[in-house]
DNA sequence: AAAAAGTATTTAACCGTTTAATCCTGCTGT
DNA sequence: ACAGCAGGATTAAACGGTTAAATACTTTTT
């Protein structure tokens, strides 16, 4: 019925070891034959069934899978990018698992990853149990976390850079003049939000400033919105916010405004992850591009690594951070008086 | 080696077959053997391989697929996020592939989706040759297309309702008072802008309103940006824009602003896509709600359909579109004058 | 010219499931 | 008491590839 790689063999006239060696390009086959197969290959417009393939090709099976909690934040589309890209350069059929937050449905993607015999799988989300990291390291699948794990056999890690990312936005704002900064804060159990707060408070000391008032949020734009709002009422008012992402730093604008504020005349924003809201958003906010293509590339070059050496040692690997300079940012008030006036009278 | 159905078979005391049709639930197997299968697979921890599953189970193939032109595009998420709860739901494996709006990673998106045998693929990218479509064909592999293709057999189209999405634009601007409504284009080839377009001047010929300027765009914020700044020094100046999308419209914001207009005072915008720029823009966007979710469901259920029915005609799906509003539009600057007049006087 | 050493090709077993065909076993109805 | 039957379980042949081992064909080497 459907067109099998003997089909190919008959009409090329040879056998079907020949054909398979052909299309694996492992070199064993000669000139003419070799051409042979090809032109049958195309006349017929065959196709190799990738399951058969698979399951052939005993443990050599080449599937990467990538698992993220929600591909609808707009963080991941780059890294599955990045992911999808380098792993079929690497020779790999890269399958997608979106969780969804849900621990069933992560769960399932597991189960998936197992069922498709990867060889390996990017965890891109903190929700996975340890059962199921246990019962993929059983199966000797190779792993990597994000800013999770300690690296073991099979699993290595990828660590995110937050502390330079924030570093750089803390020393920018010192830069322009600001003193007092606050800080919106994300989910208290994610791991990276934690980082990153941590990172604010050892910047500031490391300026020694004081860390200014740290305010909730919730990773979400009304959670900014309202922070924003609170910001512009307080007394000794912040100079600068650092929010902890983008959508919420956008929220801090819409807050500060509402509030009387304008941004960044009276108050800086900043934002951090640099999605395309940072870049349209109005004013553009000044954020941290952490790599996320790179993110995705690298899962891939470390899971290729992990399953195809012999001693299968995880690693750590380092994501590097960048300041993009936005709109929302600017010198403290009282200093941009200060140069305002010196400017005019340059200009006088 | 890894874990077979046989060391299910063995550990339970039954044939393969009977692991198999308990995994299954055909519901062939008696109560007792069927606990002494599922314990034994609890016990063992097995997972059946979906490559030796989708080889043995001759066109029983569940998978379906979806290719999408940029991930990155965040119309895309969501419409996947659809696709694959809906697949998942009716039992189909599902694959993503990104095509970049790369021909030869079209291409090879197709390939792959004949390698896994995909019994239907939602192909979500208008770059794709007839060529490609036809080997499809051949293989009885269905298709979904948007806004493209005539219904033929193992086809179905999904169409979005443009024209009502920007009927209800136009109209609600009409409401407004505005009179002279600009319109800012995307690209020419592109069946969806075209369709917005022509909408746009049916809408405005139904209304008796004459099509105000069309200026060109490129579906980025740059050339909304500079269509926004030409709008702004128009003459007789049109007191709304329609942009052909939302990141558009943020870019025409941006220029009408620098241009010295005031958003919506001055002149309103709107976009399309409710992109979740619409939403956190600032000020935030009447758009058009396309909803995506539904379409990738859709998507699904079309190939669903399309592959399980015995006469696999194409049908016509309608996608609908809802009127989103934002704070870009407002009441036209001289209506606006009346209104706060009369209130004024009710006040006094 | 025959043996040795490559190189090219084929043979056939196997990968882990599904499933049609077959075989039991115990009941039913007569 | 026995054919007929139904439900439950098994046997074994696919499915469409890969690949180690065997074989056939060329070159070298001696």
């Amino acid at each position: 019925m459907t067109l099998t790689i003997r089909d190919v063999a008959k009409a090329a006239g040879v056998s079907t070891a020949t054909v398979s060696n052909v299309l694996n390009k492992t070199g064993k086959v000669g000139r003419k034959t070799h051409s042979l197969v090809v032109s049958a290959v195309k006349r017929l417009g065959y196709v190799p069934d990738a399951h058969a393939r698979n399951l052939a090709s005993r443990d050599r099976h080449r599937t990467l899978g990538i698992i993220v909690s929600d591909i609808e934040n707009p963080f991941f589309p780059e890294v599955i990018k990045g992911f999808e890209l380098r792993a079929q350069q690497l020779g790999y059929d890269a399958i997608l698992s979106d969780t969804n937050y849900d621990p069933r449905r992560t769960r399932r993607a597991a189960e998936r990853m197992m069922e498709h015999k990867a060889r390996g799988v990017a965890i891109m989300t903190s929700e996975i149990s340890l059962r199921l990291i246990h019962e993929l390291a059983r199966r000797k699948i190779a792993v990597t976390f994000l800013d999770l794990a300690p690296t073991r056999a099979y699993m290595s890690n990828l660590r995110i850079d937050y502390a330079a990312g924030v570093d750089q936005i803390v020393r920018h704002l010192y830069d322009l003049g600001h003193r007092r900064i606050a800080f919106v804060a994300g989910r208290e159990g994610l791991k990276s939000n934690v980082a990153r707060l941590e990172a604010y408070e050892d910047s500031m000391r490391l300026l020694g400033l004081q860390s200014g008032p740290i305010l909730p949020g919730d990773l979400r734009f009304e959670g900014g919105m309202s922070a924003g709002l609170a910001v512009a009422k307080l007394s000794p008012r912040p100079t600068a916010v650092i929010a902890i992402n983008d959508l919420t730093a956008v929220g801090v604008i819409k807050g500060l405004m509402s509030g009387g504020c304008r941004v960044p005349q009276d108050v800086s924003v900043t934002g951090f992850d640099k999605t395309r809201l940072a870049e349209y958003s109005n004013p553009s906010i000044t954020t941290v591009d952490i790599h996320r293509e790179t993110l995705g590339r690298i899962a891939a070059d470390a899971l290729h690594e992990l399953s195809s050496s012999a001693t299968p040692n995880g690693k750590e690997y380092q994501i590097g951070a960048e300041l993009i300079l936005g709109e929302s940012s600017g010198p403290a008030p009282n200093v941009s008086a200060l140069i305002h006036s010196s400017t005019t009278s340059v200009l006088a």
